[in-house]
DNA sequence: ATGCGATGGTTTAATCTTGAACCATCGGCG
DNA sequence: CGCCGATGGTTCAAGATTAAACCATCGCAT
């Protein structure tokens, strides 16, 4: 069998990431949220530090600090100090950001599930299996 | 069956996405090129428009402009007005274009295939057909 | 031909991102 | 204790991104 390219790979999968994410961003930003906030949001009820955000998300240490800002700002996350280490800040989710949360999530749902519709039950499942694997 | 959840599976997609790319950044930087620029690159070749690389790339057309304007200065591309519409740009990869580019998808490919290398080679088929469904 | 909406690409100005330097705190270790 | 390297987070300034407005050309219908 021909080597299979991995950058190809890697193309098609970041390719499809973007399309569906680009599709959904106006509809995310009508609930007030940029999409880099939607996904710092969805991150923060398993890794509540700044830090980890950072690692998980990919994204720099002060787009994190912006990001959080803004999100801090906007009532959507609140921000307490870790009392047992004053440098950590845990980060909790509001009831108001845990609604935009669903919501958003909801929207990326419906939108990559539209794409999810093209393959069979069974192959959504060995994609879904697959990822894991390579996460 | 539960219902699969595609926000799950876009995002464990899109960190596996970031994370390859994140990793090989900085090798890419050592050949004289960003990750963005490479992207475009990569593409020039079967998109050689402007506007249909904005368009696969998911990026915008000012952010094509701005990169295709580094990558001509930095003579890895060439720019050609088409004679039979006046407003179009055909772009051309330069043989030292092309040289970045090769090596630029090479490290992408080895990247990502330490990553791919964790799945069998039937499940890595496997992904690459899905993924093909998929775009 | 002439007008006109659509398309390709650029410019501008505002916003976002991010590397580097920074401050504060922590966890050891002598 | 007091030092010191490591870690969590922010600031700042430089650079990248992008929405909006723009100009030029096209295709086409009048």
């Amino acid at each position: 069998m021909a080597k299979i390219d991995a950058a190809k790979i890697w193309s098609l999968n970041y390719r499809l990431s973007m399309q569906v994410i680009t599709s959904v961003a106006p509809q995310i930003a009508e609930l007030g949220l940029e999409t880099k906030e939607l996904f710092v949001l969805a991150e923060v009820d398993e890794h509540p530090h700044p830090a980890e955000l950072a690692d998980v998300l990919c994204m720099p240490k002060p787009t994190v600090t912006f990001n959080v800002k803004r999100l801090e700002a906007a009532g959507f996350l609140r921000r307490e100090i870790d009392a047992k280490d004053l440098r950590r800040h845990r980060l909790v989710v509001t009831p108001a950001g845990r609604k935009v949360m669903t919501e958003g999530l909801a929207m990326l749902s419906r939108a990559f599930g539209q794409r999810l519709a093209r393959l069979s039950a069974a192959k959504q499942a060995e994609l879904k299996a697959i990822l894991e694997e390579l996460n």
